[in-house]
DNA sequence: CGGGTTTGACCAGCGC
DNA sequence: GCGCTGGTCAAACCCG
């Protein structure tokens, strides 16, 4: 059994895709901690959008930005509390701070009462202020996945803030912040107008916390020198594997997950997930809706773990 | 009752 | 300046 397994970035202004594949022989998992010069390119910050995609053209590695890990051994743990950090978020955004900086910890959340003191605040100076400083946004990572739930679960607690219709495209796109008081992750989620089947999945800035369902350093069919990796890799690569992960578990049985990607770029590589025996409860509300009569879906049988994605030379645990 | 979702309103940025 | 669009807010609503 074989599954297509591509990670994609996606630019959601210009319709445009780049992408690399996970499970190539050739581009081990290791090389997503930026150590490859020849695949770290494509990981980056996509802001601003419109400037980095320009160069992102698969595969033209060489014109790409540098890669948003510069610290390939920090530790999810150890994440700094200001996740738009100067070394990944500084060269590409240009909007000011107008909520984070002034707030003193960029990605806190205040409690509602002091958040609404904030935008009074904020509000007034906005009118007091001609030229306020620009937001600096977090950076973001976005995955484009074929699937027919609209919000995947990537392990994370997401509260849906908005919604919105999108130019251009018949389907709205949904706004998610992370429920952790002290992480201000957010992701926006829209299906793709070219092919409904695709969900595009934004991530902006990283968590400052472990994933609530990912404790004990054990989850999802994970091993602790697995979670331990992944940590290292950054959240962008542990939210993606989770959301896979766990998509796998939606179909209760382990079965294809189709990351294909439209155009020339598909190839045939594979890589598989297990049936998790964990933390089925929480996905027990989205496999209701789950049409598991996916024409992507098809069944496979292996370990599914990092193994099956790192090449065993590639990993440090073994 | 607490937490999450929905949805109209509002605001800021940007291009013309 | 104006209109468009993306992003966010917040009240109302829903649900367990």
């Amino acid at each position: 059994m074989e599954r297509k397994e591509f990670v994609t970035f996606y630019d959601q202004q210009q319709q445009q895709a780049g992408m690399f594949d996970m499970s190539s022989s050739d581009l081990g998992f290791m090389d997503l901690l930026g150590t490859n010069q020849d695949f770290s390119p494509y990981l980056y910050d996509m802001i601003p959008q419109q400037q980095q995609l320009s160069s992102l053209q698969y595969p033209s590695p060489a014109a790409a930005p540098p890669p948003p890990f510069s610290e390939a051994t920090s530790d999810l743990t150890n994440l700094p509390a200001t996740p738009n950090s100067d070394s990944i978020s500084s060269a590409t955004s240009n909007e000011a701070a107008t909520d984070n900086t002034e707030h003193g910890n960029n990605n806190k959340i205040s409690s509602k009462q002091d958040k609404e003191e904030d935008d009074q605040k904020s509000k007034q100076q906005s009118k007091s202020k001609k030229k306020p400083l620009k937001k600096q946004r977090e950076q973001r990572y976005a995955f484009k996945t074929q699937s027919e739930v609209d919000h995947l679960e990537d392990g994370y607690r997401w509260r849906k803030y908005g919604q919105k219709a999108v130019k251009n495209s018949p389907f709205p796109r949904s706004y998610y912040r992370c429920t952790s008081a002290t992480c201000g992750v957010k992701k926006r989620v829209e299906r793709c107008s070219d092919d409904p089947s695709m969900v595009v999945t934004t991530y902006e800035g990283q968590h400052t916390h472990h994933s609530p369902v990912m404790t004990r350093g054990s989850s999802i069919g994970m091993s602790q020198s697995s979670m331990s990796h992944f940590n290292n890799y950054g959240s962008m690569m542990q939210n993606h594997y989770q959301q896979q992960q766990l998509h796998l578990q939606q179909h209760q049985q382990p079965c294809m997950y189709n990351l294909q990607t439209p155009g020339n770029y598909s190839t045939t590589t594979t890589t598989s997930v297990p049936p998790s025996t964990a933390h089925h409860s929480l996905l027990h509300d989205q496999s209701r809706h789950y049409n598991t009569s996916s024409a992507s879906a098809s069944y496979l049988r292996d370990h599914g773990l990092l193994q099956d994605i790192v090449q065993s030379d590639m990993r440090k645990d073994e």
